[in-house]
DNA sequence: TGTACATCAGTGAACGCGCGTTCACTGATGTAC
DNA sequence: TGTACATCAGTGAACGCGCGTTCACTGATGTAC
């Protein structure tokens, strides 16, 4: 066992973490795998020694993203903290903000990727449907007594959170942008019984 | 001028369709000129005569998909009719359809293809920002007397309709997907006052 | 403790292929006489 | 009316390039003795 323990481990994150980085920026197909492993410090050559191809680190870097926690869930450990108050309205604040606009290199893959994801297979539509139960679990998960939304509510709030992100980065003015992320966070904040 | 009078501009109009169903279906990247051409029943040397590169037709192709009420917004005209009453509810109800769900190729491009429009250049997103105010003002065009929505629930019936459909189609199990269209329609009717 | 070895992560040249694009050519048809 | 011609939509071979993938090789390092 030569190397030093969990080098191969460490090396196989961070490949997926550059191309989860380069997918969200260009989508999937316009990415390729020599430009992943220059992003990750390697060369084209031994990628083939971590994933099967191309579609093989597609489906891997989607589930990686979507459930394994170290990878980072936007709205879930980095900006929302349970100890703040209800986590409801942290979500759809740090959903819905300029920052998440703006950093699309780090953004959630769900408001990235949706179309990317559409046009693939059963594993990363899957991968994507378990983020939005996780997202959706968090929207309904603070306290009964403070008045939780219920599921279709909570489903309403997700698709205007995904869905008001995903017009202000195809819109081409900044103010449209600005407009729809605050008429979404307002309308989704009313909704959950945060306003 | 030989060959009949709009000949040109029937061809062009047809290779413009060929090619947003493509798009509609695999996205901007995986579809060929090949592709394009084959499916206007043209061959690839031609295609040069009618758009300087394959950018060019993206744009003119997404332009005309967004303006150009021949090429059939999905929410304008076929399906909707202010004769049978307020158009708000129609362009919800058919936006949010199950048919709209399945049909992928003759989909609203603004929820097959936000993802390709955010990264491509300045004229496809003023092309979706374009489209995206008309779908607002339709949302605002019933008489007053029956109480059309302001502009800030406009928007988020609009990002409700765009994100609803858009976790629809990434999501793998039907249920999901229909449990979502369903939230999203039952929430923008009531968003509107036409619940 | 020091050394020889086996392991395997990583390299980079090479492959065939399909892509976007170019170009010399063809041939159908409206127009001029 | 009939014919010769000019126009230009459409063809298909060819181009260079970058892609995904393969493979023989290198060399750093943990392990056995």
């Amino acid at each position: 066992m030569p190397y030093p323990h969990g080098h191969r481990d460490t090396t196989r994150t961070r490949i997926i973490r550059s191309a989860q980085r380069l997918f969200n920026v260009r989508g999937f197909e316009a990415v390729s795998i020599d430009q992943i492993m220059a992003s990750a410090r390697l060369t084209r050559g031994g990628f083939y020694r971590y994933f099967s191809s191309k579609s093989d680190l597609y489906a891997e870097a989607m589930d990686c993203f979507f459930t394994n926690p170290e990878c980072g869930n936007r709205w879930d450990g980095v900006e929302v903290d349970p100890v703040k108050g209800p986590v409801g309205p942290q979500i759809v604040r740090a959903y819905l903000s300029r920052q998440h606009f703006q950093d699309i290199e780090d953004s959630c893959p769900m408001v990235a990727l949706p179309g990317d994801v559409a046009r693939s297979g059963e594993s990363a539509k899957r991968a994507y449907e378990n983020a939005l139960k996780a997202m959706i679990e968090h929207l309904q998960s603070d306290a009964v007594a403070t008045g939780a939304p219920d599921r279709q509510a909570a489903l309403a709030i997700a698709a205007l959170c995904i869905g008001g992100m995903v017009i202000a980065r195809a819109s081409d003015d900044l103010a449209v942008a600005d407009e729809v992320r605050d008429a979404a966070m307002t309308t989704a904040l009313a909704l959950g019984g945060w306003a």
